[in-house]
DNA sequence: TAATCATGTTAAGCTAGATTAATCTCCTTT
DNA sequence: AAAGGAGATTAATCTAGCTTAACATGATTA
């Protein structure tokens, strides 16, 4: 598919930039992360940096596939990634984007060590900061401080797919789509209506209907 | 509303079960639960029963209002309860059902203390097992097994509602109806079609539509 | 006994949103 | 320069599921 082929001069950008990020693989962006919740010291930064992998991914590569069971909790230090289901008629359904300081898995396959139901994908080049489930589990024992704000994370990320799920219901596809751009101005800009309408759940034919509608 | 209302019979019924019930307000049912997760001392089995209440509803009561602060995190001792959003059209759109070992709140509500999204009502007499925000933190700094607890409680939960996010995606009426009978058998018995209906996000009509095709 | 209320069913007509297919605009590649 | 691909738009037609409304049933109440 073209969406792994790139023009030469991007080609070249990317290799440039894929040397730069290179140079700055560390666990930073994740630190600067987790000081805005909780107080870290010097030892369990060490401890975290220790149990953690950065890796770089190119736009348009799997980070993982549906079937597969997912390895990794992942960090988005930069880039732009989605998270779809593709159900029997190949049909994409994006359930999420993440973009810099998102969290991304399928935590039902990591925690359960089952075939995941959904893929996750680049859509720019990006930097993960990755730990897998046993790492993690070692990280909870030994920092109790990151069990309470994983705690913590995932209660707000349950909430956030409560809410998801009222709006499904009581929300027509126009009013969930200005309710995305409330609630996602930066992601707006960063990717494809056609990739928004999947994750509102309508089609991209009509998604444009909406917004002619809304722009008269 | 006729919720309230019952018989003279069934009030009889529910007065002698009231005082029955009375008889038996202990945090039992929890303890049971939590065994099949992790091992409790005794001590934190007292240090649990200090920081918990335990309180009967009636069938049609609420434990929570759209518009209030969620006070309780609610354990379902024995019982049945619904979640419910309320839209402008003041449509009801269910979002949980609890029964037995459930646990339901609004947990953004409860976090943020800002009012809640939803409603939470009883469909039967009820007996939760409650815990308030502050005894929730007491609990989990004290008693660090239970705040590992929740963190495992809520991560599966919110597995649970992406499940149902992709669901009401790639799914019909029909399909989205007969995973619900597969998920949760004991529920379909315990409440009225309709309010299946508006848990499968369909009016109740067409859930009888779609049982007729079934019977055929 | 008659009335009321909760629940469920059936059927006619209606709309939000899907499908299909053609067209347009940028980019990128050759 | 031409061809191709990704993304977006528009318009015609179609359909899953909604709305409305009438009716059935069984339980409860008066």
């Amino acid at each position: 598919m073209a969406i792994y082929r790139t023009s030469g001069v991007l080609n070249d950008f990317l290799y440039l930039s894929g040397l730069l990020q290179l140079a700055f693989m560390s666990c930073q962006p994740l630190f600067d992360y987790m000081s805005r919740h909780i107080e870290l010291t010097n030892e369990e930064r060490l401890k975290i940096e220790s149990l953690a992998k950065v890796r770089n991914y190119l736009k348009g590569q799997y980070v993982l596939q549906q079937g597969d069971v997912c390895k990794y909790e992942n960090f988005v230090a930069f880039g732009c990634l989605k998270a779809f289901h593709a159900d029997e008629s190949a049909q994409e359904h994006i359930i999420m984007f993440a973009i810099e300081d998102w969290w991304v898995s399928d935590l039902g396959s990591l925690l359960n060590q089952t075939p995941s139901d959904f893929n996750i994908q680049c859509l720019e080049n990006s930097q993960l900061i990755q730990f897998s489930s046993q790492n993690l589990e070692t990280l909870y024992h030994e920092v109790p401080k990151i069990e309470r704000l994983f705690r913590i994370l995932t209660q707000k990320a349950f909430v956030a797919s409560w809410q998801r799920i009222i709006r499904g219901f009581s929300l027509s596809a126009k009013e969930r789509y200005l309710k995305f751009r409330e609630l996602y101005p930066q992601i707006e800009q960063r990717v494809p209506q056609y990739m928004i309408a999947s994750y509102l759940g309508i089609t991209k034919e009509f998604l444009s209907k909406i917004r002619s509608q809304l722009a008269e």
